[in-house]
DNA sequence: CGCTTTTGTTACACTTTGTTACACGGGTAC
DNA sequence: GTACCCGTGTAACAAAGTGTAACAAAAGCG
């Protein structure tokens, strides 16, 4: 085992699995970093050139694979990509792996562990860049709402939803991270990268315009629950109907 | 026997369980301390270096997951996790354990105390950071009176009571302490972190409004009892009907 | 360039929570 | 009994947080 004082950088937005994953890795052994965002994961794997990434495609702020070229040039150590894209996976798969060299269904921390290991033992070897993939959902699903992130397309009872970029984004944070009362706080970090100030109000704006095109009363939510002097809540009940 | 002067730290806001617990494993001759809020308890655990900690996720303050992960790089030793989520038991259940390894049901001190047992085996056998989880209940139920923690919803007769976030903390707190007596003290130190300065009235107030949108009168109270001097009573009386 | 769409800002209404004041009622002393 | 103290209930007001319309600025797009 020679895992111990290995440092991993995450660069992951769902905390469920942002959690999850640290929490395993840790237990292992492992030193974890997170990262929520894309663009400013750049600038911090090549400042603390991690042993290794685990690189979420499904990002704010900028997409994985565009992460994944803007450090090829100077970060030397292993990428492991979290994706559901068959496309993606297609493409990654293509830089240094063989087709069957990665995972199928919504991450297991067990299998994600194996391929770390896998990746680890390559790079030790001598093989510097290697790159594994792992796969994440990326398609969501509450009662009769469908989210979908490689499409950015939104579904309620079979009709199409048009949603704004940020309005998506919105959506994607709150849903991926359903039953966690995300603060204002962590809402500006991952979605715009900046410090909540505490007086900005768009965020508010955009859950207010979000709501509108879901079809949800702030006065009796059935999806985005205001937690009073907290944040906003997802909430995955499945018995309550629209409106 | 090896647990004697092992110290547990127990953070929970349900008392009964809490009581039992710390009775039932207190007789077993370990040292337990409680705590019963989230965010509080992280710097317990870091400073207190317990040698266990036995966490629910259901808590004031701050979820048991974010504990976990605040708590990851400061605390080595094993933590046991009550939960009753599907998703949060898969999550914790992959981490170190065979699909059956947590417990259904509502938690029973027998069983709980056998996965204390087993957690501090491993641990003893040097997997250090080990995680076990038991189930506790999300959703209470008193007559046509219904409390969901997850949504935070709650019904009457089948219909939907609107309850303002401190509203519904305050149920959720009184109402799954059912029987016993919550002085101002808990519910201040619980709910809000601070202490009980003897003057502020606020949940009081909390109290009335909370009743009256549960149809409840403070002179024939079926819910919530006032016990005169000392704080308040959720009764379960099955009888009583909401009007 | 204009035009359209999206996003941010501001202002105001509203909701939730906290504070205060007073009414009430239980307990105790007499 | 009644006189008093003190804890509780709650109305009424104040303060803080949130919802959103309306406008302004910025970003796409031809």
């Amino acid at each position: 085992m020679d895992q111990d004082e290995k440092t991993i950088l995450l660069v992951e937005d769902d905390i469920r699995l942002a959690d999850l994953v640290s929490e395993y890795l840790g237990a292992q052994g492992f030193s974890i970093n997170v990262e929520y965002r894309g663009d400013t994961a750049v600038a911090r794997i090549i400042n603390e050139q991690p042993d290794m990434v685990i690189l979420d495609l499904m990002l704010p702020g900028k997409d994985g694979l565009s992460v994944c070229r803007d450090v090829r040039n100077d970060y030397p150590g292993p990428i492991l990509i979290l994706t559901a894209k068959e496309d993606d996976m297609d493409q990654v798969a293509g830089l240094e792996l063989g087709a069957d060299d990665y995972v199928k269904k919504p991450v297991e921390p067990r299998v994600l562990l194996a391929r770390i290991r896998a990746v680890f033992r390559r790079a030790d070897r001598g093989m510097v860049q290697t790159t594994g993939v792992a796969v994440k959902q990326d398609k969501l699903r509450f009662g009769s709402l469908g989210i979908d992130f490689s499409s950015r397309e939104v579904s309620m009872g079979g009709r199409q939803v048009e949603l704004s970029t940020t309005e998506f984004d919105l959506l994607w944070l709150l849903a991926s991270n359903s039953g966690k009362v995300l603060d204002r706080d962590h809402i500006y970090k991952t979605l715009k990268g900046i410090e909540y100030d505490g007086l900005d109000r768009s965020m508010d704006v955009a859950v207010s315009r979000l709501r509108k095109k879901l079809g949800d009363d702030p006065h009796k939510p059935f999806r985005i629950k205001t937690v009073w002097g907290s944040g906003y809540l997802f909430v995955e009940t499945a018995w309550s109907q629209a409106q």
